[in-house]
DNA sequence: TTCATTTGACTGCCAGGGCAATGATTGCCA
DNA sequence: TGGCAATCATTGCCCTGGCAGTCAAATGAA
């Protein structure tokens, strides 16, 4: 069987909608936890991926927050300039530039991390955790699901 | 108890960076239902809230699809110059501007629909119907819970 | 070695949304 | 009645991301 169909498809309970509003809600609501560092959610993003290894280089980075690798060309740019992160030209593959944050990068990271951490928790209050963990596992499920279905084929 | 901690937040842990990837990777799936057509996937969501009863006007619009009353404004000007929205002054109230589906706004509205019901439903195929609910069931509280969290206060 | 292909970073251009300001209209209240 | 604040649609401006093209460097094959 079918779990949709057009008769009870609607924004309400379509999976998509539903992200996409939680995705901007949880955004606007970030907003005073970024605002007073001069960063953006997408910005902090990408100092979180490159703390954790996984925004090694441009590309990687780009891949890991799921942008455009123009688009974090000139992200990086602004970072950079703020002097979060160095740019270091690979000794092995010149093409490569490697990414690394800089003291004051790591520590704008982490205050924004405790800032977002203490305004989840704050948000999901009533919530017990059964609830949130598997919201969190579901999640990620769809995740790879969609990684699969619109990776490698279309 | 905290559901969250400095220890145990990752992106991959983060119910705003998972919503943003499902969104994101389903939009970019959804694509070749909408591009045969024309039409993005924010301008079909338009057409729906407008069927649907949820945008009668263009501020009830911008707020059912939250979006900016300006981008609205433009997107209902690129629906009404192909023909799918029309735009009617209110007697009553004379600022407004009462928008609703032409037979062609609604035609092409079904078409998508089915589109991406069937689209939905290919990628939830190995799901067990329990999972699917329970993600729909919770996206829809953490959406509640983000929407009266930002929305009154901040 | 030489040439073609691939990969990585970068750039120009375009589309779309957010924000702030404007003009028209309405409701409220003195 | 008159004026003030709020609301609605619209517009201009800016910022950001996507897309396509460029250049340099590396890889692989002839």
């Amino acid at each position: 069987m079918s779990f949709y169909s057009t008769d009870n498809f609607y924004p309400d309970s379509s999976m998509g909608y539903l992200a996409r509003r939680v995705f901007q809600l949880s955004t606007v609501g970030l907003g005073d936890v970024f605002e007073p560092e001069g960063v953006s959610l997408t910005q902090w993003s990408a100092l979180v991926a490159i703390h954790i290894g996984r925004g090694r280089t441009c590309a990687e980075l780009a891949d890991d927050i799921a942008h455009d690798r123009g688009a974090t060309t000139r992200l990086i740019d602004t970072l950079v300039e703020r002097q979060w992160v160095r740019r270091t030209r690979d000794d092995a593959d010149r093409r490569v530039i490697n990414l690394s944050l800089t003291d004051a990068g790591i520590a704008l990271m982490h205050r924004c991390r405790a800032g977002v951490v203490d305004r989840w928790n704050t948000w999901l209050t009533d919530w017990n955790d059964d609830d949130a963990a598997d919201l969190l596992r579901l999640l990620r499920k769809l995740r790879d699901t969609l990684d699969v279905a619109t990776g490698p084929a279309a």
